[in-house]
RNA sequence: GGGCUCGUGGCUUAGCCUGGAUAUAGCGCCGGGCUUCUAACCCGGAUGUCGAGGGUUCGAAUCCCUCCGGGCCCGCCA
């Protein structure tokens, strides 16, 4: 509804700067605490015609034609800006449109397809701390594409030919694999004991060399090993993304680009470029045209691929299938991927949209899964889990034990995942387990509890009898009461501007001040309780409210509770 | 050394791309509110040279330059 409304003003305003004698492309609308639209156009257009911002925002007012029955109430003048405000028309619509709708409210009209490319983490252990803000980053935004209206296909890049997995292939013929632990865990546990015998025996690093070259030449018994290899730590790394609610729907080897002789074909047109050249035996690309200085090596001097290379046909492959490529990396992906995005553009190709995110530290210095220096997700899901139990057990002392165990489980994915997405990507930060375990911020159960509440107001209403079957919008007059359907109205707004900027940190943001606004309403305009007159208006209103709660949540991956 | 990026109250953080009306919110702190629909809540208060300096502009947290500090990266790893 906001949209439709904003569609109006845009409308109305460009109709009276025309009428006005003006001309300008930029109509400078904008939210503003003094207004549900206001434009500073007045400003924009001072210079260009010599006048002063309210001389022309004067003449522009002058000419706003306000239609009836509209969702703009008025406008008003405020020195140079001119303030739109939201009708009882567009109150009562939005109320009723929430009520049709219900889990498709705010959702948008239908789009082309995208593929997202996310957590991507090697298998060479358990995800991480780091990792998982790529998968939470990469699951909201996919969500937050498929309420736009896309048809998204999530796909996990399985790096099977790089060095590190040829080491877990080694590892494994020469290292206890421990079947009392979780299979990535104990795949970890021999790639690092593997790395340490490297450094430490450097005779054994030919034959990790081997089993690569064996690999990219294939065969059924090297393939097997691989196979063998990655599907264990795979099944560990699922284990722990269906955990936290995270689901790809594919997942693509690097090595297929390899076996289908895509690899070989683009090396070839590549290297046909003049700008590729032979350096020791390897074949470079010249990008300083693009802005980068760092050529990229597309082939080693022992005629075997990089991982750049095969990315460079997983992104050829996946040009044909969708309308928008969206790849989640890490900040350590920043060099590589541009140099893939010139490589691609010079071949003429589509590129990806780079969704960058920075590094998750640990207070003592950055993580290596070679090295075992990390925390994995399963174990911060394990801790938030018994911190949220306890408090769960504080708070419902005479629930039972099953139900306890239930809410604890889904306010820790859901504290995980909230604070993880609210947080800017781009913001680098350190790990805390003070932080992590603390549930006083307000974060996701907060929503959730908002949620819960909304729920329990529907459930007594019901059992009073109180239905919102026929009710009368127009009674929706208390601040609380406007201020909660403005909110609500806004979900739309969220998902365009979270979909075409491609933060999912604005649907988090929102979600809290959706759930602050309704916790205000809650505080002072009682439903139940109310004059009977107000009860079924201000109940319509509560259901709005839980199923506005209840698509943001689920937009966030967040469980939305009954109770808790 | 070069490139990219971040720096906003004690802590965490929004806004920055697309400059505009008193800079967003939470934690913590101070004070108030449960015989009332779920108090994991609500209300009020204190706390800011928006890293520093310069520039552009009628107007800068936002754009440009320099510097300082943190992070990431820098040809045959991924």
């Amino acid at each position: 509804m906001f949209l439709k409304f904003k569609d109006e003003v845009s409308s109305i305003l460009s109709d009276a700067i025309a009428g006005s004698g003006f001309q300008t492309d930029d109509l400078a609308l904008g939210e503003s605490p003094h207004a549900d639209l206001a434009s500073s156009v007045g400003f924009k257009l001072a210079s260009k015609y010599k006048q002063s911002p309210k001389a022309i925002s004067e003449k522009i007012y002058e000419n706003i034609k306000l239609r009836t029955g509209s969702y703009v109430t008025r406008a008003e003048m405020a020195g140079p800006y001119i303030n739109f405000f939201m009708s009882r028309t567009f109150f009562n619509e939005t109320v009723r449109s929430v009520l049709f709708e219900k889990e498709n409210f705010g959702s948008l009209d239908k789009k082309g397809k995208v593929i997202l490319e996310h957590t991507s983490a090697n298998p060479d252990g358990p995800l991480h701390i780091g990792h998982i803000r790529n998968s939470v980053i990469g699951d909201t935004l996919a969500r937050i594409l498929k309420r736009a209206g896309y048809d998204v296909k999530t796909q996990y890049y399985i790096n099977d030919m790089g060095r590190q997995i040829a080491v877990v292939v080694w590892g494994l013929e020469n290292f206890k694999f421990d079947e009392t632990k979780k299979k990535d865990h104990a795949i970890a546990e021999v790639y690092i004991n593997a790395n340490k015998s490297l450094v430490d025996e450097k005779e054994h690093s030919p034959e990790v060399d081997g089993i690569m070259k064996k690999y990219e030449a294939g065969g059924t018994e090297i393939e097997g090993k691989f196979n063998r290899a990655i599907d264990t730590c795979m099944e560990g790394i699922k284990e722990s993304l269906t955990r936290m609610n995270i689901h790809h729907d594919e997942f693509i080897r690097e090595s297929r680009f390899v076996r289908s002789g895509e690899v070989n074909l683009i090396m070839d047109r590549v290297k046909a470029l003049d700008r590729t050249a032979l350096k020791d035996g390897a074949f470079m690309v010249d990008l300083k045209d693009a802005g980068i200085q760092k050529s990229l090596v597309i082939q080693r001097s022992d005629g075997t691929s990089l991982y750049t290379t095969r990315d460079l046909s997983y992104h050829e492959w996946k040009t044909t299938r969708c309308d928008r490529m969206i790849d989640i990396l890490g900040a350590d992906h920043k060099l590589i991927s541009s140099q893939l995005k010139a490589v691609l553009r010079i071949l003429g190709s589509k590129e990806p949209e780079i969704v960058i995110f920075e590094f998750v530290s640990l207070p003592e210095g950055s993580m290596s899964t070679r090295r075992g220096v990390f925390i994995s997700a399963d174990e911060l899901i394990d801790e938030v889990e018994k911190a949220a139990y306890e408090v769960v057990d504080k708070k419902l002392p005479d629930r039972d034990e099953e139900f306890k165990r239930k809410v604890a489980k889904f306010v820790s994915i859901g504290a995980v995942r909230y604070d993880i997405v609210r947080i800017s990507p781009e913001k680098a930060t350190t790990f805390d387990w003070k932080e992590a375990v603390d549930f006083e911020k307000q974060g996701a159960p907060f929503i959730q509890y908002a949620h819960a509440r909304a729920c329990s107001i529907i459930k007594n209403g019901k059992d009073e009898g109180i239905s919102f079957e026929d009710f009368d919008p127009n009674i929706l007059l208390e601040s609380q009461e406007i201020a909660l359907i403005k909110k609500i109205s806004l979900f739309e707004n969220v998902i365009d501007n979270a979909s075409r900027e491609l933060k999912p940190n604005i649907v988090a943001i929102y979600a809290r001040e959706l759930a602050d606004t309704f916790n205000q309403f809650y505080r002072f305009v009682p439903v139940i309780t109310a004059e009977p007159e107000f009860r079924p208006a201000r109940l319509a209103l509560v259901e709005c409210s839980r199923i506005a709660l209840a698509n943001v949540l689920d937009t966030l991956g967040i469980f939305a509770p009954e109770s808790m």
